[in-house]
DNA sequence: TGCAATTAGTTTCATATGAAACTAATTTCC
DNA sequence: GGAAATTAGTTTCATATGAAACTAATTGCA
């Protein structure tokens, strides 16, 4: 049955076409990134019952305390609608309370509760520990280099994530 | 109205104790890795009406022809229950036949059909494209670091997701 | 042989997600 | 001032996810 095995016979995909997905970087860095959420929400998830979008909001409110909840989404990259819950659910535990931004009384302006911080004030260091842990092997240059590569890559993506912006005019 | 600002006062968390979710490792996997698998899934999901995880059982498909669900699985890192959904619609579809293995009749045997050759080998060279300009500002050298520098944090993250070996006995 | 234990894969169920529609407040512009 | 357009945030709805229960086949072992 095997005839001359030619190019045109739409075989098996042989080794020169078929990708190899262990090496493929979109693969690989999803696999990494999901290894390492999942093992650091393993950190918090059970002990404080919060899940990893109640953790990145109170993580920026840690920072910039009395935001709304759409500064809250474009500085941690999430969707509105998750923020929206997860404010919802923290709200519900008592970890944060929602003012109002006097300017603009459309906007909230949250804040975490007294136990919204000592919860936060709890998980805080688990999580650099567990950062250090990650990177405990690495040397300051290799730390640096990971940086630079990170910091690039997510330019590239955002760039190519964008359908190229047309060369003459025209916007839509 | 401030008072002594002690470290007891329960505060807002001041720039020593917060958190940059911006520098923060797993934070900024994430943002990268999302980045990247939507923007790679733009490429393909709309055209070829392929979700992610039925594109990643092709391309394991492609290179190890003819293995079962759970073998997909295991090398995709995927669930098997993603799997067998993504599988189950492939075939829906005419993408993929689902064959018997011989020796043990509980497994499948999985095949793409001649139509999910023809998406799997047009996919492919755009898939390497994408990757391709990912890292075409990236020197040779710099490649070869962010491949060690990948390698490693998914070793190291997948060392940290099991709960360190009890060193005594005493399991709780 | 034949029954218990194991394994491959599917289905169910409870929860998570995000696009689109919606509500409420604000701003624009006449 | 006030109607139209804009914006912040929520709700709805359709879909995705994965743990646990389930089914079907196989293997182990008396």
């Amino acid at each position: 049955m095997k005839l001359i095995a030619s190019a045109r016979m739409q075989a098996e995909p042989s080794s020169d076409t078929a990708l190899r997905l262990e090496d493929f970087l979109p693969y690989r860095l999803s696999v990494l990134a999901n290894l390492v959420s999942g093992s650091l929400a393993r950190v918090y998830a059970r002990r404080f019952d919060l899940t990893v979008p109640e953790w990145r909001v109170l993580a920026v409110l840690g920072r910039y305390p009395g935001i709304s909840a759409g500064e809250v989404a474009e500085r941690a990259a999430m969707d509105k609608v998750t923020v929206s819950r997860a404010v919802a659910r923290l709200i519900a535990r008592g970890r944060l309370r929602r003012g109002t931004n006097a300017e603009d009384r459309r906007r909230s302006a949250l804040r975490m509760t007294a136990e919204g911080r000592a919860v936060y004030q709890r998980i805080v260091p688990l999580a650099r520990a567990y950062e250090a842990e990650l990177l405990a092997d690495f040397s300051p240059a290799e730390r640096t280099s990971l940086d630079q590569l990170i910091q690039r890559l997510t330019g590239e993506a955002a760039r190519l994530r964008e359908p190229m912006a047309p060369v003459q005019a025209a916007d839509d």
